[in-house]
DNA sequence: CATGATTTTTCGTCGGGGCTAAAACTCAGC
DNA sequence: GCTGAGTTTTAGCCCCGACGAAAAATCATG
């Protein structure tokens, strides 16, 4: 019974735990300059980092290959993801925190609330499947179901979809889709695709809105049964 | 206006300013083996960070004589104290967190959470005056009102008092008063004290209990009725 | 006021987690 | 197969905040 215990993990452990999974996307290895350009920090120092955790059995490390969370890796990963969209859901519903706002104090929070805390907030919040921007938490066990989304700059013109996710990303961005009505649960009216990667133009709650690329991927959607006008919404959230 | 910016403080130098702030009473310097012990460090290391704390601004440190908070120091401290009582009274009041466990999470929040969010909690609660064990919560603004209750254990046979405060200790102790039903808004009549330093007999709704000096100390009272705590008060009962 | 006990500070280290510069490796293209 | 560009790792360094051991200052006391 050789096994780690899955305690108290230092911040920046945690921080790259949650980095190589959002970056290995179906298994495939994460480079050393990935992780080092969405962390902020140079080369070395993730390489650096990566060693300790190789040491600890959380990643695989294959040197100048890459890397990949082991099982104890991933199970880890999921605890602060889960810690990172019950806290995000919970200060949106029950302290007011804005849609763009909340992501930097969830940031902070994740890393110093127990188990015991996460709990009782998702208890609180009647067990939600997903956070504020769409994403699934995954459960206290482990688990978790993606769901893969197509973007809204792949959808083609004339179809009409309704948001589903809008991947955490900077403040800005979010606060200006929220702006424009783009969070999940609305829905869009794709208009049209400018050429050479120009942007997309929607209809949403009846105004005409361009959006750059950029934008338009991280918005993730789910289109809409084809004819029948009106009625078919499942707000889920 | 060379003012320092209140912004960052590692962990670390927040729980040094508690600490002095908790150890110096009325302004009277903070010896370095007390803080070493209330801290749990070795007095290297915290001769070690004073030094740093002193350097910031934040104590004052005469060598070899102890430190105080500076102007500055004690505002930052205040934030934190505010931080930490603001999150113990939400935990209770909206998690459903027993006075007796809530002090750990607080501890480890206060360090990550934002002004905002205290904020939002404080608003959340209606902005209350004392935390669950009784001790008064600084203003946003920094402003707090000591109040000295004596001890329960300096009172008088026979006097009857009413609990107000209960200084936050460890876990067990809180536990064991709170099964007692010694807590912030009971009442309490002293039925008489042991010699030699011995426990203190109460009575506390219809019981009579015995408790030891320790805990007699961190329970916090006021007198009901016009008595003096002497022993001359024979009113009723 | 001298001396031993106690407290505090200094000194040298250590681990965590950053950094830069230099070396080593990989890989594409010839 | 070599070579140069690009990536990754190594080497050496820093700061923070902890430590123990040793030196210094203070205090207590005869």
């Amino acid at each position: 019974m050789a096994t780690q215990q899955g305690g108290a993990r230092s911040r920046a452990v945690e921080d790259y735990l949650k980095a190589i999974r959002h970056l290995q996307q179906e298994g495939s290895p994460v480079s050393t300059s990935a992780l080092a350009q969405l962390l902020d920090r140079s080369p070395a120092s993730v390489t650096n980092m990566i060693k300790g955790l190789a040491e600890r059995g959380l990643v695989e490390h294959e040197p100048y290959h890459g890397v990949r969370l082991s099982e104890a890796g991933e199970r880890e990963a999921l605890r602060i993801i889960r810690r990172h969209r019950v806290i995000e859901a919970y200060l949106i519903e029950k302290l007011g925190y804005s849609w763009d706002r909340v992501h930097a104090e969830a940031e902070r929070l994740e890393h110093a609330s127990s188990d015991e805390l996460v709990e009782r907030m998702a208890e609180a919040l009647g067990h939600p499947e997903l956070d504020p921007h769409g994403s699934p938490i995954p459960t206290a066990e482990g688990e978790v179901t993606e769901r893969r989304h197509p973007a809204l700059s792949e959808i083609g013109e004339g179809a009409r979809v309704i948001i589903r996710e809008v991947s955490d990303a900077d403040e800005g961005r979010l606060r200006y889709l929220a702006q424009l009505g783009l969070y999940p649960g609305t829905r869009v009216e794709v208009v049209g695709h400018e050429p050479f990667e120009g942007p997309i133009r929607v209809r949403v709650a009846g105004q005409e809105r361009s959006l750059g690329r950029g934008l338009a991927e991280i918005v993730r959607v789910e289109l809409l049964g084809g004819g029948h006008d009106g009625g078919d919404d499942a707000t889920d959230n």
